[in-house]
DNA sequence: TCTGGGGTCCTAGGACCC
DNA sequence: TCTGGGGTCCTAGGACCC
């Protein structure tokens, strides 16, 4: 058995707890630039706001419906989902933090009314963080899924589902018919899994509802669709296929991109934004202790404006697995030299690392050269250190340290220049 | 002027090997 | 000139999630 504590319109709630007067309004939380919509309180999703709506489209309701748009602050979402898992926790004895604003809960051995306990967690969270959820409880993660959705649309638009089964839905101690009817009544496409694309070829068939779906052979869904459809099929019948995963697993890849505020054309710009990403990049790298042994770098037009379009990406193999903020601002400025051309309104770049590997993997070529190694380890310790402490960017690798760089790849010889800057202007007084 | 930033998994097809 | 089957690895692309 499983439940699934979900936030209500999160990034929304979360501003609301330090604006109380946001309540009751329509309130939207932009992306970076400001650029689209990533969350809407009830009050703008009533508006019509659709998820990742371009601000330049709705921006009009300001005024004409008195819409709130906040600017996001990633670091105060994690600050409030920390605290609201931590309370979530406690449903239940297992706990998988599947993304920022909602966690699965393993409920085995649990007796008593989950039903009860589940509203009781609810209050307690709403009580000591401000954050409103909605919980779903069923026999696998899929259902619980399910009946998070059912949980929170009978609380939001009243009238679509048994008022009853608002905030709290337990699709385990219903009726087979009441769950068929509620199934009967609920889109195909609202299913974990099943996305737009898939929706609408299940649409073709004649598979419109969740009853349609969870009526279907999982040996015909395998052989007509695929093994990830046969699997939400038997999750919607009940049996249990994805396990809860507790510890979050090491992550495969390591990305960071981002869009541009306003378009780039050269490339000493385009430099300066990679060996940015390639930086932070590498940060998370270490914080769980990995290193990479590729490294991706890539840069694009946008697909919405006209012009002459450019997309272009470039894998780099490093000479060794690493996780030295350096070497990988190194790579990345290879690749993108590599890559470059000029004539384009470049809107978009990234760095992913791939290929990745826990450290401890590579002791044997670190000891190769011990002291030296010994004194990179140090330095990105502390440059960990630093960042963590006064914040991200406070000391970063210049564009010295990039031209260093190019020298030893054998690139852009002609300007030799010192080692690496830091804007040690815009660190913060130490107290003692 | 202005359209997010992360991730995961699966599949198909080609290269290569025996 | 024609002709087999099976396995692995890699990559690109699609679909999904929040």
């Amino acid at each position: 058995m499983f439940a699934l504590i979900d936030a209500s319109n999160f990034y929304v709630s979360c501003e609301r707890v330090f604006r109380p007067s946001l309540n009751g309004g329509p309130v939207i939380v932009l992306s970076s630039n400001d650029g689209c919509a990533i969350a809407r309180s009830n009050e703008a999703k009533a508006l019509g706001i659709k998820m990742g709506a371009p601000w330049f489209q709705i921006k009009h309701l300001e005024h004409a419906a008195g819409l709130v748009a906040l600017s996001a602050n990633f670091a105060l979402y994690g600050d409030m989902s920390n605290r609201m898992m931590s309370v979530a926790a406690g449903l239940g004895p297992t706990q998988e933090i599947y993304s920022i604003d909602e966690s699965f809960i393993g409920l085995e051995g649990m007796c008593g009314d989950l039903t009860r306990r589940s509203h009781a967690i609810r209050a307690r969270i709403l009580q000591w963080t401000g954050i409103p959820c909605g919980v779903g409880i069923g026999a696998t993660k899929t259902l619980a899924k399910m009946g998070n959705h059912i949980a929170k649309s009978a609380e939001r638009k009243p009238g679509s589902y048994p008022e009853s089964l608002a905030i709290v839905c337990n699709l385990a101690t219903l009726a087979p018919s009441d769950q068929d009817a509620l199934f009967a009544a609920t889109d195909v496409s609202d299913v974990w899994g099943v996305g737009r694309r898939i929706g609408q070829q299940l649409n073709a068939v004649g598979v419109k509802t969740v009853l349609d779906l969870a009526r279907l052979s999982p040996s015909v869904v395998r052989s007509s669709w695929s093994v990830m459809l046969e699997r939400t099929v038997r999750e919607l019948q009940g049996e249990p296929c994805i396990s809860l995963e507790e510890a979050p697993a090491a992550k495969q890849q390591i990305a960071c991109t981002r869009s541009f505020g306003h378009p780039i054309t050269d490339l000493p710009a385009l430099t300066e934004a990679v060996s940015e990403f390639a930086s932070r990049a590498a940060q998370k790298l270490r914080r769980q202790s990995g290193l990479a042994g590729q490294l991706l770098v890539f840069a694009h037009t946008s697909p919405f404006r006209p012009g002459p379009r450019f997309s272009r990406s470039i894998v780099v193999p490093l000479r060794r697995p690493t996780a030295d903020t350096r070497l990988l601002v190194h790579a990345a400025v290879m690749g993108i030299n590599q890559i470059y051309q000029p004539g384009f309104q470049l809107s978009k770049a990234g760095v992913m690392l791939l290929d990745l590997m826990p450290d401890t993997v590579c002791q044997g070529e670190l000891n190769f050269e011990p002291e030296d190694a010994k004194d990179k380890t140090r330095l990105m310790i502390a440059f960990d250190a630093i960042n963590d402490r006064f914040g991200r960017g406070t000391i970063h690798i210049g564009s010295a340290g990039v031209q260093d760089a190019n020298r030893s790849w054998g690139m852009r010889q002609e300007r030799l220049t010192p080692q690496y800057t830091t804007k040690w202007s815009d660190l913060p007084v130490v107290r003692a």
